[in-house]
DNA sequence: GTATGATTCAAACAAACGTTTTAATGAATT
DNA sequence: AATTCATTAAAACGTTTGTTTGAATCATAC
């Protein structure tokens, strides 16, 4: 049996993280298992031996890194409930529990939480049928229990609007990470921009939004 | 040489709108040349015949559409300067010249449309470093008039906050279209919901952030 | 030191890939 | 009716794909 800091954990390792940012570049099927051995500098055999299939081995690299970031998004929300002892907690709170904690994550350079940020960004929009009911699992219990948060939170505005905004929210999100690079040449030049500037601009952009006037009556 | 309503121009018409279509629902490297001869009924050889290869035909379904987007973009931010004769564009117009165009043609589901805006969403965070360049002078000059009159529009704000701002608009704009159905698995069912609907409520949310006060002035 | 079980390795597998080739078919022109 | 040229068709091309195989190698327990 493989313990952790053998061998086996080593090779183990070195591929989740070749794969991580072979997919986050190529995408799944733009990368190939040569890719990812070779980046590795594993034996082809490594990776069936390791995971099983290429599909198993998809599943691996996101449950690695985003158990860990929906407990510490729910672990967030969790002391903002403690510390607001029964009063309603803000939304720009509960905002900041969830995308602030992606954000930091995000801003981890060095130990791949960079890297996991921007190919779980482009994956919301590239969904493999798989990989879609995968992460729709590992969301499940995260969201409800945010998206339960700011319905208490902001009880006089419509649910729906608010499963709207939420998505939306998402979706600056993922797109401010994954695609910074893809649009920096649309919008010209972000070159030398600190990734780390980013979280305080998003987090105001996204709570304008959320705070924004609703759209005409008769839509809700 | 192929003339409209031909049968060629059928033939290339079909394979790109099965192209379309399928590149939408498995990206590019997911969607094979057979796949989608099979899918338009036509001979496998087909696509080469009329495209020259796999990349040029993925150009040209870009291509088809997203230049009549962006005119249609410009020609609306020109009618805006033309109505306020010399003063200053209200953002809000602005941001509706090229949000709400895309909206709209997005709106459109029998036309394809719809299906080009998701594909055009997932794009932006699935950059083959090909489809990349092209998109890139492909959307140069409208971006371009558009941060300009942006600028113009509200010369108080750093040109640098107003990219940004840009950028995440794109963001929340690509990934509500493309993401329709990605994260309704993830926040829940959106089931029945309209297309129609979501034009209104993302027009406010964006302009929500726009308005929003700026981050900490030491970021800036 | 020998046996055991996990891991690595080189080689091969069938299947699917994008593309090319050569011939058949179609419609228009002379 | 014969010629011409664009298009379609079927078959094959050489690569690359994910996966499997069987032997070599390693560390550990006896």
């Amino acid at each position: 049996m493989a313990e952790a800091g053998s061998r086996t954990m080593d090779t183990r390792s070195r591929i989740l993280d070749a794969a991580e940012v072979l997919f986050m570049e190529n995408g799944f099927d733009g990368t190939s298992m040569r890719m990812i051995t070779s980046r590795a500098e594993v034996n082809l055999a490594a990776v069936n031996y390791h995971f099983g299939t290429k599909e198993l081995l998809i599943q691996e690299v996101f449950r690695r890194r985003l158990t860990s970031l929906n407990q510490a998004r729910i672990a967030a929300l969790e002391d903002l409930e403690v510390e607001a002892a029964g009063a309603p907690v803000k939304p720009s709170r509960i905002v900041d529990a969830f995308f602030g904690t992606a954000l930091r994550m995000a801003a981890d350079v060095e130990g791949g939480g960079h890297t996991f940020m921007r190919l779980l960004g482009r994956t919301y929009t590239e969904p493999s049928e798989f990989v879609r009911q995968f992460l729709a699992e590992e969301y499940a219990e995260c969201v409800d229990r945010f998206l339960s948060a700011l319905y208490r939170a902001v009880p006089e505005v419509d649910r729906k609007e608010i499963l709207w905004r939420f998505h939306f929210m998402m979706g600056a999100m993922s797109y401010a990470i994954a695609g910074t690079d893809a649009l920096q040449l649309v919008t010209g030049k972000f070159d030398d921009e600190d990734p780390a500037q980013l979280a305080p601009r998003l987090m105001s952009f996204l709570l304008g939004g959320l705070r924004a006037p609703l759209a005409d009556a008769s839509l809700r």
